[in-house]
DNA sequence: TTTTTTTATTACAGAATTGTAATGGAAAAA
DNA sequence: TTTTTCCATTACAATTCTGTAATAAAAAAA
């Protein structure tokens, strides 16, 4: 989990830095429009956190270059609560804000908070995808609302994909997650085989998925939606 | 979900009354010490939220007495970010505290997060119940640190019995979370096989379990810890 | 195009799971 | 104590799951 940070008062900076390593994110710190404009072409983020006024532009500017990427999460830090209605705010697609001075514990809350939505998972252990539902805490799934019988190792392959939705899995991830080998001790198919018995379980029609979908060379997709 | 709210002030009760129920909890409010005294220890509820400082008392009293009834969440509300170190703070129990003014937002999530602290789930999907450790996120389930196999029914069991820990569920609640039935399709007896099972792959001895115990005539219980 | 590589599909045997029946034991009731 | 009730344990057949092999199909490379 990587965070990235526009702001260019040093103290609150440090601050951030402190905090969110401390949680575990490594974090990159950028002090001006120009600088980040630049940085977010080249390297892609789990999360953003803009301040709005910077000497040289405002964090709008970013969020959109930012979205324009794909639907990555992003917060502004405001200076004022009014800052944000004021100016134009969540239209350019924040998905949250917080104001200076803020807690730390409510800014790691709202990151949490935020990158869970992102992960597509809510209070509930409820995970949606498309017309599936997958319930964590029953181990159940759902399609169109009735229920199907997974098998555990389809069910595991599902959560895998669910859970990475938006990346790439290939083959070997997969089949280090499924049989955590270090070499090849299952038959290189067999994932092929489980993917097209859950295929034929959850897709509407299995030779032309909308949910799981192959790159071929490089592995297999559950795409974020909307 | 019905939150206890101890709190003298009429424009902040009213506020948080509107705040919470508007988040679908039910609320009682009261502002003396003497008459939550009173309240308490008639009824019991999902959450506390107890102001320090009130005209006939403090705070503490009340959330001694709601902890002696057993391991119940507590809010404190303090008028300063420093009254909590100044007093005695957390080694009263309190599970988080608030100081005034508050955003809304911020209380709302305090409260979300101490709920589900005690629902016992925490924010990566993981159940730890002595030595047991459930990762509902990729269906893997954990004994001392490594990987015990279920099947599918033994972990849709393991499941329904850890999300209702606290809570003894009768063999008919079982079944039909189970095998969703009306009638009794599954032989009862059935039941009783897949807590044995179960018991074999967790307990470390099943014939003396300390996970899933037997409630003679009443069903099965996974005690809430500490 | 032809060849090669990658993924999909089908079929199958061994292994594991599932539900039931029969038996045994322990706690509660009589 | 004896009887009854409720739960635990064991064993077993039917079903399902798992992993593999063989073959087909599709995409990319030559």
């Amino acid at each position: 989990m990587n965070i990235f940070v526009l702001e260019d008062d040093n103290a609150i900076g440090i601050g951030l830095r402190y905090a969110l390593e401390n949680e575990g994110y490594s974090v990159t710190i950028c002090k001006s429009v120009k600088e980040a404009m630049k940085i977010i072409s080249d390297v892609s983020f789990s999360l953003y956190l803009l301040d709005l006024t910077l000497p040289d532009g405002n964090g709008y500017d970013v969020c959109k270059a930012v979205k324009a990427q794909g639907d990555l999460p992003v917060i502004f830090l405001t200076a004022f609560d009014d800052e944000i209605n004021v100016v134009t705010g969540f239209d350019l697609g924040a998905d949250d804000y917080i104001s200076k001075p803020f807690r730390v514990r409510e800014l790691l809350a709202r990151i949490r908070s935020v990158l869970k939505r992102y992960s597509r998972e809510n209070d509930d252990g409820i995970i949606k995808i498309g017309n599936i539902t997958v319930n964590t805490n029953q181990a159940k799934v759902f399609k169109d609302g009735s229920e199907i019988i997974l098998t555990a190792m389809e069910y595991r392959l599902l959560l895998i994909m669910i859970n990475n939705a938006g990346h790439i899995l290939s083959r070997n991830q997969l089949l280090e997650e499924l049989w955590d080998v270090e070499g090849d001790f299952v038959n290189d198919n067999t994932l092929t085989v489980y993917i097209k018995r859950l295929r034929d379980k959850i897709e509407e029609d299995a030779a032309d998925p909308k949910i799981i979908k192959t790159v071929r060379g490089l592995g297999y997709l559950v795409e974020n939606e909307k």
